[in-house]
DNA sequence: ATATAAATTTAGATGCATCTAAATTATAGT
DNA sequence: ACTATAATTTAGATGCATCTAAATTTATAT
C-alpha cells in the first residue's frame, strides 16, 4: 500500500517526465514538492526500494511501469474528483486543485469507477487536462501552446497547464476559458508577448501567460 | 489543525460518551480503536495540551466544548459523505462505512456545506443515523431500541447502530431495512431473544441483534 | 486494612517523513 | 586535465503515532 507521501512523489516524477527527456533530477522534484533535496533522496531510495522508480545514484529518476501504473491512478483520481467539484458542488475552476489534492488518495476499489460513470466518463476536467480511463489511457489531443501560433492564425483554447489561483483569476479576468477563441493579432519579437483577440475585444498577453494556454488550431 | 488520528479519537470519545454516563477510560478507548492503552495515554496528554478534552491522569476524559465540536463537525462529513455514496454512487449500506472513514477527514471550508446542500440537506445517513447540521445540533429522535419493546407492540426501523458488514449483511437477509416495519410476537425470558413479524413473516431475532435496531413506535 | 488484580501511565524503541549541516560526486570553464 | 561550482547524498536530529515492557495508581475482595 502507497502512502500519501509516495503517491505525490510519483506524480510529480510523471509531471516532470512529460517535459524533461529522460530523467528527471532530484532538485526538480524538491522545488515542484517544495521540499529539500535531501528529503527527496530519502523518499528516491524508498520508492526505489518498492520498484516503484528507477534509480541510480547522481543519475536522476525515471519511473517503472508499476510507478506509472499507480502515478496515472492518482491522476485520474485527482481530475476526476476536480470534475465532481466543480459541476455538481458549484466551486469554481481555480477552487478545486487543494480540495482534489486531497480526494485523490482516497483509496476504494470502487470508488473511482462509481465517480467516472456518476460523472458520465469525462475526457478532461475542468482545466482541460484529460482524464485517464480505467486502463489507465489518455484521450489524445493535438494541442499546441499560445505561445507557439503564428500571426493570424486562430483556434480554441482546449487547456490550461496551470492550477494556481492566481493564473485562474487572471483568465477569469481576461475572459479566457476552456472553449474560448483565440486569433493572434500581433507578435512581439522583443519579449515574445502577443497581442490577440478574445470574443471580439484585443487584449495584450505575456509569453508567460501564453505558455501555460493549451490552443486547438481550427 | 487537527491530524487525522487525533479526529478519530475525539470522535470515539463522543461515542463512548453518549454511552457511559460522565467520563470516559483509557481502556474503552483503546478497545474501540483496536489499539493499546499505552498509546491512548499519549494521545490524551496531546488531545489536553490542545484542549479539546478535560483529562486527570486515571480518571478517564470528557469532550471540552472545543473538542465536543470539532468531534460533531468530523460525524457530519462521515454521515454526509455516506449519503452521497448510496445515494448518488449507488453504494450499498454496508460498503460505505469504511471510504467514509476517509472522507470523513477531507478538509475545507466549503465543501462539506455544498455537499450538504448537494444533497438536499439530509437529515439522516443510510444507516438512520442523525446528521448534524452545520452549526452543529441533531435532529431530535424518539427512537428505542427493539430489545425493549413489549409482546404485540410495533413499530418502524429508523436506524441501526453498528457499520459492520456483517451486521448489515445479516439485516438484508432478514430483510430489515430503514422503514421497515416490526410487530412483536414473543419475547423469550431466557436469552431475551424475540419472535418478530416482517412483512408478514415470522423470523427470530437474538437479543443482540435486537439492542442495535432502533425502533420508533407507532 | 491490606494484598491482589485491574487499569493506567511512563520509559524507551520503531517507522515514517521531514529537516539542517556536512560530505561526496558530477559538471563546466579555462 | 584541474579546479570551482553545482547537484546530490549521507549523517544525525525532530515530531508524530504507534508499540512493548515496566512502573505506578486505583479498585476489589476478603
Amino acid at each position: 500500500m502507497s502512502t500519501k507521501a509516495e503517491e505525490n512523489y510519483l506524480k510529480t516524477i510523471f509531471k516532470l517526465s512529460e517535459k524533461e527527456k529522460d530523467s528527471v533530477s532530484t532538485n526538480a522534484i524538491a522545488e515542484e514538492l517544495e521540499t529539500k533535496p535531501s528529503s527527496v533522496s530519502d523518499m528516491l531510495k524508498k520508492l526505489s526500494e518498492k520498484e516503484l522508480i528507477n534509480y541510480v545514484k547522481y543519475q536522476g529518476v525515471s519511473l517503472t511501469s508499476l510507478g506509472h501504473r499507480l502515478a496515472v491512478h492518482v491522476i485520474r483520481k485527482h481530475r476526476l474528483w476536480e470534475v465532481f467539484l466543480v459541476s455538481h458542488l458549484n466551486f469554481k475552476w481555480d477552487e478545486v486543485h487543494d480540495i482534489a489534492e486531497q480526494l485523490e488518495h482516497i483509496k476504494s476499489k470502487s470508488l473511482v469507477n462509481r465517480l467516472d460513470a456518476f460523472l458520465n466518463y469525462p475526457s478532461y476536467d475542468p482545466h482541460g487536462d484529460p482524464i485517464p480511463n480505467e486502463k489507465g489511457s489518455f484521450p489524445k489531443s493535438t494541442a499546441v501552446t499560445l505561445n507557439l501560433l503564428k500571426v493570424k492564425t486562430s483556434g480554441k483554447v482546449v487547456a490550461v497547464e496551470r492550477d494556481e489561483p492566481s493564473f485562474l483569476n487572471y483568465l477569469d479576468k481576461i475572459q479566457v476559458s476552456i472553449g474560448t477563441h483565440i486569433e493572434i493579432v500581433d507578435v512581439n519579437d522583443f519579449d515574445h508577448s502577443i497581442d490577440v483577440k478574445i470574443d471580439g475585444t484585443l487584449t495584450h498577453i505575456s509569453n508567460e501567460v501564453a505558455q501555460n494556454i493549451l490552443i486547438c488550431v481550427l
